[in-house]
RNA sequence: GCGCCCGUAGCUCAGCUGGAUAGAGCGUCAGACUCCGGAUCUGAAGGCCGCGCGUUCGAAUCGCGCCGGGCGCACCA
């Protein structure tokens, strides 16, 4: 049985003593597990409350449980200790071969559709470790959430339409010549040449492996010298305007090719820009940025199986209807007077959680006619909980059409991009008549939000809107995964600044406090790919040091990529998510202790044996008829506490997923790996002369490994190297 | 001003729905098998769990009030 299972099956034991013992019912008992094995393998505390209740001694009660109890029959012994706990002792050897012979499918889940969102990054400039935090707290909920036994669909929010994007086209266009150059790292030239460089820049066709100068590190330049520029050059802000207006026009299915070739035409005769090519350019710029975060999140094992539009969300009236339902429920007014007259508000002021503040309206329309942002994600949130139908009861759909396919060669190996086969990535597109045979998106029971918790404030707008349009369960049910930021140590940005030349114009003071906000409108922080990268050579240095022999150059590279991404994903993982994650050099690129590659390691040493015994004494793991084996197996402490710990997986990722704290998961990890190596000391396996000794640390150390890549590659993605 | 988050060892952090001696890692000091990889392990030193009051048989954990730090409260996204 499941140590779940028996913990419930002793809880209702006690529950049934209980009555029987003091006919007293309505209890809800809980049993924990004790800080030690010397205090049993599960244990009730509930005598100790219950004594006022029941008049009698903590102690009496627990003994009188203890006698009353039917206890399942895993439950071996059973001990009253210290004020009045109740400990209970199991059948070591029967739950070593019950986890031995795998568990078997998890029925827990199966409640419909959970839709994940996450990493959503603004398409305009490379992604930074801020991201990274986003995109791996988000995949993991995904793998436990399929661990679980959900159906999960991962959504990847691309917003093509904002000022972002926007303000990027702008430098492109309107940049002084010198200065565009300068960040395109060229010398300067006519704006017609930089025009056509900057094109020769996108990338072609597909997802293409992530390497240093792609389009987004070219964007990351771009970009901060335009939001500079807009200090300096008044003009500049109407600029903007134009061509934000040009994108929400849309370009009509425009060529790039036409498109570059009016702008670069206008340019030289001095002629406005083309709208339609100006809006072609910007998605054009908007799609290179999100292949090139494609790119990066697959060096982390990381798919997705949607990337919503935001300009189809606003090509397809998603607002519009939107619009109309909240103005049905009376949800939304129009202001007539005072400082929002003329914007359509959602009032707060009826809801306890917005009930104490100033101005408890919330702009959802502005006087101008448009909608902001807010307003979109009601839409886009109303549509993931299947809630946007039109009046004919239809959902408000988007079109789709496929974008890419991926593959994975094992749970927590890079995701490759490529043919036709594999899983489907698709994007929503503006027309409706675009179906994908086989494949609806929307409509999750459940939809998780991940975005930092900055966004907090918006997200319960959205959250409430959904409730005021008489849908309390499903706001229930939208959940916003919030976690805190990650910012730079002091010591970071100053070894950035020596690095990169650059100057962040930071102050004294600014480097007083205990982290450093990132920036990407001024360029402060740490991209993605790059600190990837320098994980890696770190990664190949460690490797070296350690290793005698020479090491193939294609086994190497596998061997560095594997421990740089294991330690960047525990990195992101261990720490609770409401906590500013000050990123410190030395910190992240640390290979001992409490790190990925820590874990890693206990994995590798672990299958080390294996190979070795196959080799030496012919014999593998214990599995198949050999459990049957272990039957009365007496089992040591040190050996049993692994195996208990092993047992707690489906525990450990419930509270997990419950709390959105993988924290949790990380630790558990840990403890694993810490419990393994203390073992790895004391009991060797290859030394020992008594065949059954050796099968039961090879039993022990068969499910060590066999749940460190559950728990390391399919839950945490973090790949399990051969060697490192 | 209002709201949310954080405050635990010198430093970076765990501590799940209150439970039995407060845990890791780094750093410091002292050690380890002619060994299944030392990216390891063992041991030592190091804590009024920010402060106060309360609830409870029991509080790092729950409540209230302070103090310190961060983040929100846009016709930005």
């Amino acid at each position: 049985m499941p140590l779940q299972k028996i913990r419930t099956a002793a809880a209702e034991a006690v529950a049934a003593a209980l009555k029987s013992a003091f006919d007293h019912t309505g209890e809800r008992v809980a049993l924990e597990i004790p800080p030690n094995r010397a205090m049993g393998d599960l244990a009730w505390p509930g005598a100790l409350p219950l004594a006022r209740v029941l008049r009698r001694s903590p102690r009496q009660i627990a003994e009188a449980v203890a006698a009353a109890a039917q206890w399942p029959p895993e439950i071996t012994r059973v001990e009253v200790a210290g004020p009045g706990f109740l400990n209970l002792f199991l059948d070591r050897a029967g739950l070593l071969q019950h986890l031995l012979a795998g568990e078997g499918p998890d029925d827990t889940g199966a409640e419909g559709k959970v839709v994940v969102e996450h990493t959503n990054i603004n398409p305009n400039k490379a992604a930074h470790i801020g991201h990274l935090r986003n995109a791996v707290l988000g995949d993991i909920l995904v793998r436990c959430l399929r661990h679980l036994g959900h159906t999960v669909e991962v959504q990847n929010y691309v917003d093509d339409t904002g000022v972002q994007v926007a303000d990027v086209v702008v430098g492109i266009l309107y940049l002084p010549e010198i200065e565009l150059a300068a960040a395109m790292g060229l010398e300067p030239g006519r704006r017609d040449e930089l025009i056509t460089r900057f094109a020769e820049r996108l990338p072609g066709e597909g997802v293409h492996p992530a390497s240093t100068g792609d389009f987004d590190d070219l964007c990351w330049e771009v970009y901060p010298r335009v939001t500079g520029a807009y200090e300096d050059d008044p003009n500049l802000a109407a600029r903007r305007a134009e061509v934000l207006r040009a994108i929400e026009s849309g370009h009509g299915g425009m060529d790039l090719d036409e498109a570059l070739f009016s702008l670069e035409k206008a340019v030289v005769s001095g002629a406005p820009y083309p709208s339609r090519a100006v809006a072609r350019l910007a998605a054009a710029v908007a799609d290179a940025n999100l292949r090139c975060h494609l790119a990066t999140m697959a060096r982390l094992s990381i798919g997705y199986d949607l990337l919503p539009h935001e300009s189809d969300i606003l090509h397809l009236g998603f607002w519009d209807r939107a619009f109309e339902l909240l103005r049905e429920a009376g949800a939304i007014r129009l202001e007539s007077g005072g400082k929002n007259a003329g914007c359509w508000v959602m009032s707060l002021a009826d809801s306890p959680e917005f009930a104490d503040m100033d101005d408890p309206d919330k702009i959802l329309v502005r006087s101008n006619g448009t909608v902001t942002y807010t307003g979109k994600d009601i839409a886009y949130q109303l549509w993931k909980l299947g809630l946007l139908r039109d009046e004919d009861g239809a959902l408000h759909d988007f079109g789709y059409r496929p974008y890419a396919h991926w593959r994975r060669a094992g749970p927590a190996a890079p995701v490759e991009y490529c043919g036709r086969a594999g899983n489907l990535l698709a994007r929503t597109t503006n027309d409706r008549s675009e179906h994908l045979a086989g494949y609806s998106y929307g409509g999750g029971s459940r939809v998780y939000n991940v975005i930092d918790v900055r966004q907090s404030y918006p997200q319960k707008v959205v959250r409430e809107a959904v409730r005021v349009l008489g849908h309390p369960e499903a706001a229930d049910s939208s959940i916003h995964f919030a976690y805190e930021m990650v910012a730079l140590t002091p010591a970071a940005v100053r070894l950035i600044e020596e690095r990169t030349g650059a100057d962040f114009g930071l102050t004294a003071e600014d480097m007083e406090r205990p982290f450093v906000e990132m920036s990407g409108r001024r360029g402060i922080g740490v991209k993605a790919d790059e600190f990837l990268d320098i994980l890696t050579v770190r990664a190949r240095e460690a490797i070296e040091e350690r290793s005698e022999g020479i090491i193939d150059e294609d086994d190497m590279a596998e061997r560095a990529r594997t421990i740089a991404v294991g330690a960047l994903r525990y990195l992101m993982a261990r720490q609770s998510r409401n906590r500013v994650l000050a990123f410190d050099f030395d910190e992240a690129l640390a290979f001992e202790g409490d790190t990925g590659p820590y874990l890693q390691y206990s994995s590798v040493r672990a299958a080390k044996i294996f190979a070795k015994l196959r080799e030496r004494l012919g014999e593998g793991t214990v599995e198949g008829e050999e459990i049957g084996d272990l039957r009365g197996t007496e089992i040591p402490g040190d050996l049993w506490e692994l195996v208990l710990s092993c047992a707690r997986r489906r525990e450990v990722t419930g509270q997990a997923v419950a709390s959105l704290e993988f924290s949790l998961l990380a630790q558990h990890a840990h403890n694993l790996a810490q419990l393994f190596h203390k073992l790895y000391h004391a009991h060797p396996v290859l030394r020992e002369k008594d065949p059954g000794t050796r099968r039961l640390r090879r039993a022990v150390f068969t499910l060590f490994l066999g749940e460190m890549r559950v728990v390391l590659e399919e839950l945490m993605g973090i790949p399990v190297p051969e060697e490192m």
